[in-house]
Order: C-alpha cells, then structure tokens, then sequence
DNA sequence: AGCACGCCGACT
DNA sequence: GTCGGCGTGCTC
C-alpha cells in the first residue's frame, strides 16, 4: 500500500518536497552518465506522448522498464505511470521526480510495449488509450482526494456559511468524505471553490491516496508449532498436553490425518473432519501446538481437475492438422475454413498440446458470448490447470491474478478480444476461433481495434504461429487466402459423417397470400415446430432484435415514440412494461394517447424476440419455451442456467437473438428457425449482406449435431436476395464471389481501406461547423478518397450530434501514412479552432 | 482525462 | 454586485 500525506496547493509542503528534490540533484552530479537517470512513463490517461520523469538516486536502483511507478502529475493527483524507457539525458523542461517505485518486478514485457506503440500509431489514438484498456483495472491508480476535517478545527461552526456546515457536520460524523461524496450533500457540479474557501479557514485537511487495490485472497489456515512440526516424535507429547480435552486431541488427530494428504491444512477441513470450532484451535494455539495463518491463495482454481483424454482424429482432422504444420513450418498464417461441426477445436487441442510441449504458451481468442459455453468446459477438461480463462464477468483482483500466472508462463490463455495484452513470455500459438466475429472490433472506447488483426501483428512480434478458424471466413481472410498470404486449410465434412441440415425457405408472401401466416410464423414452421416437440427433440428460433416491438406508433397521425436524447424509436418491452431506447438505455412509459394529436389509437409494430417467446406460448401451449437474449442473460449465471436447461432437456424451444448462434451445441436440437431474413439482409452497411450470411449459416450449424440431420427454416419476404440462396446451398464460394463483385464496383474493402471520422457534440451547428472546417483538410490533401461529412444512420446518440466522414484509401503503405498523417493534422487543428476545440473527434480504422 | 483560469449571463 | 456556466490551455 502505498499512502501519503500531501496536501495539495498548501505552499509549506510542496517547498518542502522541492528542497528534497534540489539535494537529491546535487547528488545525481556525481553519478553523471552512470545508470538512467530519467524514464518515460505513460499515464493512464488519454494523452498524447509520453511524459519524462526524474528518477530521485535512492530509486535508481529500482527503476527499470515495466514497473510502475508513482508519479505526481499536475498540481495534486498521483497516479501510477508505467516505465516504457529509460534516459540518461536531461529533457528541455523541468522534470518531477517519481515518489516511489511500485513494482519489485516489471508487470509488462517489452513485447507488449512494442504492441501498444503499434495500436496506437495504426489505430489512431495515444498509448494511454491503449495502457488503460490492456492493463487489469487494479493495476491502474489513480489518487483520491480525501476530505477530512483538520485537527486545527476547534469545532467552532461560527463563520461557516451554510454549505460549509453542512459540510463540516458531515464531517464529524463521517471523518472522511470524497470530492463525490461532497458533490452529493451539496447538490451541485462545482465544488472547487468551496473547499478551497474551507482549505484557507483551516477547517478542512486534505490528502491524496493512492492505494494498492489488487488485495491477494487468504484462507484461514493451521499447522503445527514447533517442536512438532520439525520433529514428529515429540508429537506424543503434544497429545499428552490434550489429553484432558477429547475435542483437542480430536482435532490434532484429525489435522494429522489431513496435513498428510494436503500441502497445507485449512481451517475448515479440520473443523469438518473433527467436529470442532474455532475455540477448540484457538485453544490449541495457546497451548503452542497449533498456529493458525492465513495464507495467500489464488483465485483461480475452479477448473475441472480431471483431464480427460482426446478423442482420436479423424481422417479429415488428421489431413487438416498436416495442412497447417505444413503451412506454419513455411511462417504463414492459416486460415482453417470447416464447416460447423467438422471438428475444429479437436485440431486446435492437437496443435495447443504440441505448442505446451515445446515450452510456449497458446493464446486462444473467441467472441465474447461464445465464452461461457461448452467449448470452454470442453477445452478445460482438456488442459485443466493448464488453461487460464479471461472473461468479462471476472472480478478485478482475479484479472490481476490473471495477468500474472500469464507472466509466469501459464501455458494456455483463452479469452475474448481484450486477452491478447496479457503478457505473454514465449507466446508460440495463436487460435482466432470464428475469425469472421465482428465483436473482434472494439468500437468505443478507443482504442478501437480488431482483436484479429492485431493479434496477427502480436503474432509477428513473437515469431508466433496464428491460426484463423471459422465456417465462414470474413472477405477480407478470405481474400487473403486466395492471395496467398494466409495458407487456406478447408474440412468439408461434418465430423462422424454427419450430414448437414436440410435448409429451406419459407415465402412469406405466399404464405401471406393464402392465409396461413399465423402473426410471424409460417404454417411450415409452425407444424414443423410441433413435429419436431412431438419427437422430443429441440428447437432453436434466431430473432436478430429483443424487446418486443421496436416501434411504437400512433395510426392516426404517424408519430412513433422516441428516444429524448438519441435518434431512434423506443423499443416497447412488454417485461417491463416500457418504452426503452437500446442505444442509451433510457427509458419511458407508455403514454395513453398520441402526445402529437390526441388520438387513443396507438400500435405496436414490428417484433423482437420477446413478442416471439409471448406468441409462441399462444400457438404452442404445451411447448417449454424460453428466450435467450441480452435482457435475460443479466445475471451472473443466467446464461450459464439457460444453457444448462435446454442442454438437459428441461425446455423445448429456445428462442434468442445473435447470442444463439456462437458456439452452443446441443445434441437433441432438430429445428432451427430464421424468423425474419429480411431484418438481416436491410441493414444500412455495406457488410450487411455477408454479416447475414455469417448468421444463418451459424445458427443453421446449429440444427442437428449429433444423431441426425437437422432441418433449418428460413423465413423472409424476399426470397429471392442472392444471400439467401448462397446460404441455401450452402455455397460459400459462390457467396464469396459475388460479395466480391460488389465490394469491388462500389468500392468498399477489402478492396480498400476505410477510416471512419466521427464529429460529436451536442450542439448541431457546432459539428456543422467543424465538419466544413475538417472538410477542407481533409479534401484539399486526399481529394477524391474522402466522402462526407454524412449523417450517420442513427444521427444523435446519447444528447450528441453526430456527423460521419469516411476515408477510401487504396492499398499501399504510403497511402495509409499519409492518410493518417492528414487526420492526425486535421484533428489537431480542430481542436486549435476559435470555438470547436469541444467537439469531439472519433476516428475508426478499418471500421465493423 | 482532470483541473485551473478567465470570461460572460442571471440571480440573492 | 457574486455565483456558476462554459471555453481554453496545460500537465513531465
């Protein structure tokens, strides 16, 4: 821990610490040139270079590249700043010194240094940016301002105003209160003034804490006292001195037993075996046989200890794995193209137990979602103490635990997108599991980077073999591939002969036509829904919207319910009973009548999952149904409980946006349906068409595993889209080739590159201004690749109003540089500019 | 990102 | 008159 008393903007005290710094000065002259005696930190702020701080002599020692380091930075805050260089020359300004020295080891390597500078020079934002979303929260400080009332206060209320006593009473109840606590009582933004007023009257004292948050877990534990616990033979001596208690000699006897199975002994196990309470080896303590300890456990245990051997390969596995060997002896990235249910992850644990046993480590990456599904338990009875999850639903201090078995060289580390800044030692193997993901995509905060392809970059950086795996490889992989820049690697069969599911589609128009469409289901699926529960078997119902009815609207005069602070309609949540926006979670009663003309009659339209799950219920009494999407996946093990359910057979249909589509494989499920094709083909995105496709042919994957071939049931109005009959047959390539063909005419990647720049405030004729001002930039130097300003889709987002650029690059290097050059400049000017410095600018490389 | 400083409108 | 809003600049 680390604490100390400062107050900031008292006069006395800095003096003092800057006569401490001139002597610690004095000194450095004699040890000129001998070891660094400046370093470079980042902040764990988004600022744009590093800053260069004065190493104090008695630290020279200490410091080296990868610890941390507290710092001051500005006139009070402290923070944690980590070492990413070490100087031996004065820089031309004035320096502060460090105050201390956090780290006995570095906590990063230089590997994942290069790997931030690299982030953050492609993907346009500053290496704080990046530290903040690498590092685990607990190793990232930042001090606190502490109130409490000065022990000069003589507790005299008189000369305080009012707000000022309320302060100092909550004071003498509280003794210690934060800048927010302060906000709270008092009801108002700034309160600056204030405590400085309270500073000067001296009722108040303030101090910085900066503290270690990262707290190592401790079991109560016992073991024995010497003599004993050298020399076992005088232990009859111990029973003597508890002969007068059977409890006692119970619980030694039973710690004896136990001490011999386990490295060390727990409190609760001997209370468990003996019977006994705390008194009892409280007792004993004092009697010097028995010491109680705590000891410092980790987090991290929970995995299957059992390993259970793999499968066999199959011949299609075997050939495949041979295939990638060949392709990674000759440096290349693979991109492994199977099918769903081809057996994927058989090939990954093959290629991940060579990798452990040549000493390296195997980072494994998949979506988000995907991770609390059976691939995990899968892979962890598979590797067991050998595998380390990272996942979101992690508390801080087991992210810190984390982050250091990865440094101590744990062989396997699986996670999603944000697992690749561990640090890693000796990192051989990089698995990208369903590489087509867009969640691979950070979009907000900065740094907004592809998981992908910047773990290729990781990959580069430690000589490390990558694989890329998928059923449905992005265009740009693909291309890739075809390019020869990745060795493509296919398996087109399902694993143990299965086939793949029938797929077919349902013309809602027709169905429309003759009467038989019953709400959103067609009579197909309706009674292929009951055939299906009559056998016993499951179903899957993939709806790509939740909530119940996305628009609210009135018939009268057309006024539909909106968001007050985004542009968007409120979706209708029957659960709730309320309107909700899904951009930012503001919410709204259902008002009675049309706010706009009076009228009382006010509809519902369009469907999300929840009115699914509702109607269902109506046509399909007796089915056990239930419904998979984020609203019902809050809790910590919601999504696990859900999963677990229809696995074991306790519900017949489950019906769920995107999240039933990644990674789920259920035996018994027979049907899978697409309710509404058409939702997925109309998204306003030059990625539409092959995010569609992604989706129903992922959640087609999902009909059908184990013991028979599944059938699939696409419905939708327009049947005839080409997305529709390339995923009908199946047909990647001719997917692949057409997608292509229209990238290339219209020009989109991966035939070039996008930056997208993002203008927001929350004024409109502010972002109208700057994006003329960045217009002119932006245009004068690049021309023609510059399209915008536009409004984006959904033009105001949180009370901010939004205006979009896009940048077409053409391939090459140089094109890049300069590109990113020009928008370094324009955003640098913009925030130069008469009025426009607070207008924000996003900027987004190779855009999801 | 904070935070301080300085400049303007709306209130006791 | 002051309080408190926002815009601007700086932090090793």
């Amino acid at each position: 821990m680390v604490q100390a008393g400062l107050l900031p903007g008292c006069c006395i005290c800095t003096k003092k610490r800057t006569n401490t710094i001139l002597m610690a000065d004095a000194l450095l002259f004699h040890t000129e040139g001998a070891t660094a005696t400046y370093v470079e930190v980042i902040l764990p702020l988004a600022l744009p270079k590093p800053f260069t701080y004065r190493v104090p002599e008695a630290l020279v020692q200490e410091a080296a590249f990868g610890k941390r380091v507290e710092v001051q930075f500005g006139k009070s805050k402290r923070y944690s700043a980590l070492i990413i260089g070490l100087k031996s020359e004065a820089p031309a300004h004035d320096t502060k010194p460090i105050i201390s020295v956090i780290d006995e080891a570095p906590i990063v390597t230089k590997a994942q240094i290069a790997l931030w500078r690299w982030m953050a020079d492609y993907y346009l934002c500053t290496l704080g940016e990046v530290m903040n979303a690498a590092l685990p929260a607990n190793l990232k400080l930042a001090s606190e301002t502490v109130v409490t009332l000065s022990p000069l206060f003589d507790r005299d209320f008189e000369g305080l105003n009012d707000q000022e006593y309320l302060i100092a009473e909550a004071l003498t109840l509280q003794q210690e209160l934060s800048i927010d606590d302060i906000r709270g009582i008092l009801q108002r933004k700034s309160v600056y003034p204030l405590i400085r007023a309270m500073l000067d009257k001296r009722v108040i004292y303030l101090k910085e804490d900066l503290q270690e948050k990262y707290k190592p877990k401790t079991i109560g534990c016992v073991r024995l006292q010497e003599p004993y616990a050298s020399q076992p033979n005088t232990l009859n001596e111990a029973f003597d001195k508890l002969s007068r208690s059977g409890r006692q000699t119970e619980a030694l006897m039973a710690y004896l037993h136990l001490s011999k199975q386990l490295d060390f002994v727990r409190k609760q196990d001997v209370y468990d075996k003996a019977q006994v309470d705390s008194t009892v080896l409280r007792a004993m303590e004092k009697k010097g046989i028995l010491e109680i300890y705590d000891r410092e456990v980790s987090r991290l245990g929970g995995y299957e200890e059992e390993t259970v051997n793999a499968q066999d390969l199959s011949a299609q596995q075997t050939t495949a794995l041979e295939g990638i060997k060949q392709a990674f002896a000759s440096e290349k990235p693979v991109l492994l193209h199977g099918v769903t249910g081809s057996g994927k992850t058989r090939v990954y644990t093959e290629l991940m137990q060579e990798a452990i046993a040549r000493g390296e480590q195997v980072l494994y990456l998949l979506p988000e979602i995907a991770l609390t599904t059976q691939i995990i338990s899968r892979l962890e009875k598979t590797f067991g103490g050998d595998i380390a999850i990272y996942h979101s639903r992690m508390s801080n201090n087991e992210r810190v635990e984390l982050w250091n078995s990865a440094l101590n060289g744990r062989p396997v580390l699986l996670g999603a997108r944000s697992s690749l800044f561990l640090p890693f030692q000796k990192l051989g193997l990089i698995i990208i599991d369903e590489e087509h993901d867009p969640s691979f995509k950070q979009y907000d905060p900065a740094p907004r980077y592809n998981a992908r392809d910047t773990a290729l970059y990781l990959g580069h950086l430690h000589g490390s073999r990558v694989l890329l795996g998928t059923a449905t490889p992005s265009l740009e992989s693909y291309q890739n591939a075809q390019k020869g820049k990745y060795a493509l690697v296919q398996m087109r069969e399902r694993f143990g002969g299965l086939k793949l599911p029938g797929i077919s589609l349902v013309d809602l128009k027709q169905e429309q036509k003759e009467r038989k469409l019953q709400s959103h289901f067609s009579s197909v699926l309706l009674s292929s829904l009951r055939q299906t529960l009559g056998r016993g078997e499951q179903a899957i119902l993939f709806q790509n919207r939740r909530g119940h009815s996305p628009v609210y609207r009135c018939t009268t005069c057309g006024w539909h319910a909106e968001c007050i602070h985004c542009d968007v309609s409120l979706t209708y949540h029957k659960f709730h009973n309320n309107l909700r926006c899904h951009y930012c979670g503001y919410q709204a009663a259902l008002p009675p009548a049309c706010p706009a003309c009076g009228d009382k009659k006010l509809a519902l339209q369009g469907f999300g999952t929840e009115k699914i799950e509702d109607e269902l219920k109506v046509y399909l009494p007796e089915a056990r149904i239930a419904r998979m999407d984020l609203d019902t996946v809050k809790g910590k093990h919601a999504h696990a409980r859900l999963i677990n359910d229809f696995e074991e057979g306790r519900l017949d249909i489950l019906v769920g946006t995107q999240m039933v589509t990644k990674g789920l494989d259920f035996e018994k499920v027979a049907l899978v349906g697409v309710l509404s094709a058409d939702q997925l083909l109309q998204y306003p995105d030059f990625r539409a068409g092959e995010r569609a496709f992604q989706l129903m042919m992922q959640v087609a994957g999902r009909a059908g595993r184990k013991h028979r071939q599944g059938e699939v049931l696409i419905q939708g109005f327009n049947t005839s889209h080409p997305v529709l009959q390339e995923v009908l047959n199946g047909d990647y390539a001719g997917f692949f080739a057409r997608e292509m063909m229209e990238r290339q005419e219209f020009h989109y990647p991966p035939y070039l590159r996008l930056i997208r720049i993002t203008l927001k405030h929350t004024k409109p004729e502010r972002v109208n201004e700057a994006a003329r001002l960045y217009e002119k930039w932006l245009k004068k130097a690049l021309g023609q690749w510059v399209m915008g300003p536009a409004l984006p889709t959904v033009a105001r987002v949180r009370g901010y109003y939004l205006l979009d650029f896009m940048i077409k690059i053409p391939h090459g290097a140089k094109n890049l540089q300069k590109v990113k050059a020009i928008v370094r400049e324009a955003t640098d000017n913009l925030s130069l500019a008469q009025g426009l410095s607070s207008v924000r600018v996003n900027t987004d490389v190779d855009p999801y």
